[in-house]
DNA sequence: GATGAATGAGTGTTCATTCAT
DNA sequence: CATGAATGAACACTCATTCAT
């Protein structure tokens, strides 16, 4: 009996994200991210139980990815502050370096299919960010908001920001990035 | 492909934004769309050149309206962060009035057919706004940075807030509105 | 504006005896049945909503071609007996001649989706044979017995014998036919 | 395709027609049955050589079941209608009790695979029934016809009545149970 | 101008079967 | 011997678009 691959279940994802930034959501069929992955339509139905599964697996492996490198290096002995910069630029960083992610995840979350994910799940990666802003609020440091401003407010235009579809002009350096860092924090501070 | 009856012509377009909205982009089709607007799938074609037309034309309407209406009641004689707050103020009442056109807007800025948007029509629908913003800058207001942070800082969020996708906590009270209305600006502010 | 085509709608119902004959239920494909009849596959779906539904329409083509042709010249003040032997040869006849039909309609019949047939569309088909046999129990002249039990040993033999995959060494000479007829009525004479 | 384990072998019979009656003749796959039997579809294929020996061998395995249960009790010293009646009963006990054989034989007899059985070995296991019959023509007790109208006239009512589906009325009771005896007896006594 | 019928090309998915383990 | 992974071929069905009326 052969085993399953992990490097195929890999080359599905990426293949997914490729597929689906290239010929848009409306367009992306089964057989043409299965020929991108190298392998049989049939086969990708091995790995997933369909096309709505494959595209909720691979927005939730982007969303692991991303929390697993947002939250690095955060100490929670060192002041707010820094360890809200860390997040924002490790963020930053992720982002910028995996546009294609994150042009997928932007498709992904408008459709219908978003609502079948599972909001416990995504809500648990980002518990240490809740904590954060609660910690934050708490010592009067930032404004007493929900986590939905704050997402709007601080992260989102990041996800925008480095969406060159979207944003242009944009151009990433230091500055303009240090700048955007600037007003996100400027958004949420008391 | 003439325009004969303007009725039929903006029934398709809220039949599209329908349609998408509740099947999602992928499973928007063509007939659908002519049937939930009351006329046969031949009949949309005199009226659109194809379906990435309509699409397009769907989207343009969107931002014409939108446009239409942030810019009301502006006067340049007053000042900058009345303006502002103003024109802040017609969008966010605009986009949770029509949260289906945001949700729509979402889903086709995020796919590919995006790219063929005329950019140009869209700058010039915004211009006001740009207008809005340098004369900010110069007199030392806000903060100077181009078109696109803007954007990300103080209009998306707006979009994102009015989403009930993405937003299922954010509830539209005064309050919240105001909150919401400061971190905008705070975020540019200088 | 194109009409709907019964000549079209007679050849799939044609093409999807003969494919099913042909290839069996299970390995009958719409495609199959589509280039049979000579049209596209997805015509196919113009004339009927889905693949269950060609196949119970055809089931009850077939039911109605039957009945109009079994009771054609019964005549209510001829004797029981007489009736109900014209009948008898009608069906027979019928079968003898469309064999397919009913090799067809065995299949069908044995199948799932059998289950998805209005009865009460069949029932009032076969209403004049109730009649017919609920008048003979009354007179004593044939044995008092529910319906199913009349088709079980009369006409189901009908179909049995003139199914040639069946019964291979029945050979419809009038001697054989009228012997049947004898058997038939015995069993449910009184 | 070796005969290791005659458990599994039975399972496999057991659950092609399990499967066959539930799903239907056309939705009945080679890996559902080797699920319902508790093996991998790889494993079928040391039992079977194709799907067809498969479907074949259920059909045999049937047949076989009802022979040997058919003619017991028989024996050539008593008088003909005794050995007939048991015969018939002995079907008629062994067509109720396992309904579920008989609607996977009938689905299967009716479907173009069931010319590649081996009519030869049908006929050996029927042979006790064809010189009773013989029998009774040389007595001059039954009339003198063939034997497939014996099988339409005597025991596919058998199969008809004790299927479920065709028949919803027919109740087995003794009594109607009796009748359906003398309706088959009348039909072929002289 | 408006329509529903028509279709080649494509969709997502399952199939019978084989193969490496 | 037994297995689940692998797949080309087929499945039922829908698509965007055109065409005859």
């Amino acid at each position: 009996m052969r085993t399953k691959d992990d490097e195929k279940q890999e080359a599905l994802f990426e293949a997914t994200v490729k597929v689906v930034n290239r010929m848009g959501f409306a367009s992306s069929s089964v057989s043409k991210i299965a020929k991108e992955a190298g392998v049989s339509p049939a086969t990708l139905y091995t790995y997933h139980k369909n096309k709505e599964d494959l595209l909720i697996s691979t927005y939730l492996n982007i969303k692991r990815k991303l929390t697993d490198i947002a939250f690095e290096g955060i100490d929670d002995s060192n002041p707010l502050w820094d360890n809200f910069r860390r997040i924002w630029f490790n963020l930053f960083r992720f982002t910028v370096k995996h546009t294609d992610y994150f042009q997928f995840s932007e498709q992904f979350a408008n459709s219908p299919i978003y609502d079948q994910v599972n909001q416990k799940e995504i809500d648990r990666m980002f518990r240490p960010m809740g904590r954060l802003i609660q910690y934050g609020i708490q010592q009067k440091i930032i404004k007493d908001m929900d986590v939905d401003m704050i997402s709007a407010f601080v992260f989102y235009p990041v996800i925008i920001l480095s969406n060159p579809r979207l944003c242009k002009n944009f151009s990433v350096t230091d500055e303009q990035v240090e700048q955007s860092f600037k007003m996100a924090w400027d958004a949420i501070k008391l």
